[in-house]
DNA sequence: GCCAACGTTGGC
DNA sequence: GCCAACGTTGGC
């Protein structure tokens, strides 16, 4: 499974330009995460002392359960570290049973949702950083949120020094190509749509790409999702 | 290439 | 725990 993909994920780690190792982010990893099980106090500092729940410990019944995403990866050639980042739904269709793992994103939020992620659920594929920015497909999630080997090989442009082997920081999923829009809808579309939503109220009226622009994976109620769907065979805005 | 928005770091 | 400085994201 899963050969690797290179994503960006918005991510991009910690690293840029040089790694310094540094850091520790220690805190926080959070957000909206788990909140834990419990009421054991509220959930602040979440105390983690050492011990981490291991990764799955978890779910918690309040936050929001969502079951549709959008992922961002660059369609076109770009250079970080040396390394080219471009990764579109092109490159997706091209690996074996159209398959690849989602690595390299490095922002707690980002990871988090993707740890929500569960098999069969779908996300759109959005291409950022491009010439037209937009939605260009849908995939499904293949395999559930596991390590990010990435993190730990310092040949990746997301290698992340502050990461241990007894303590990953890092998840990723595993995507698999499901089929193209009927029509690449395009980011300014949405967002006139969005702006609409907004003044008199519609299903894009809180959407996460527009609320939370760099978030590199972000939920979608089924509501956003099917009405993205929808537009699949309006013309053009 | 610019730059606004926003996440992270780290001093205090 | 606050918050200023800094770095990244990503549209334009």
């Amino acid at each position: 499974m899963a050969p690797k993909m290179r994503t960006r994920g918005t991510t991009r780690t910690l690293q840029s330009s040089n790694d310094e190792e540094t850091k520790t982010n220690a805190h926080s990893e959070d957000s909206p995460l788990e909140v834990g099980q419990a009421v054991r106090g509220k959930r602040k500092g979440s105390g983690k002392t050492g011990k981490q729940e291991s990764s799955k410990a978890k779910k918690s019944p309040e936050r929001p359960q969502y079951c549709h995403w959008l992922m961002k990866s660059e369609p076109e050639s770009r250079l970080e570290n040396g390394i080219d980042v471009k990764f579109g739904i092109e490159d997706l269709k091209t690996l074996p049973n159209q398959t690849g793992c989602w690595d390299g994103v490095r922002n707690y939020q980002a990871r988090n949702f993707m740890r929500d992620m569960k098999e069969g659920q779908h996300a759109f594929f959005y291409h950022s950083n491009c010439k037209e920015p937009g939605i260009a497909g849908v995939m499904k999630i293949v395999k559930e949120s596991y390590v990010d080997h990435t993190q730990f090989d310092k040949k990746d442009v997301h290698y992340d020094a502050s990461s241990k082997a007894d303590n990953p920081k890092w998840s990723m999923v595993d995507v698999q190509f499901e089929r193209m829009l009927k029509r690449f809808i395009p980011l300014s579309e949405l967002k006139k749509i969005h702006l609409q939503h907004k003044v008199k109220g519609g299903s894009l009226n809180g959407m996460a790409l527009f609320t939370r622009a760099r978030l590199s994976v972000q939920p979608l109620t089924t509501e956003e999702f099917e009405f993205v769907l929808s537009l699949e065979d309006n013309d053009p805005l």
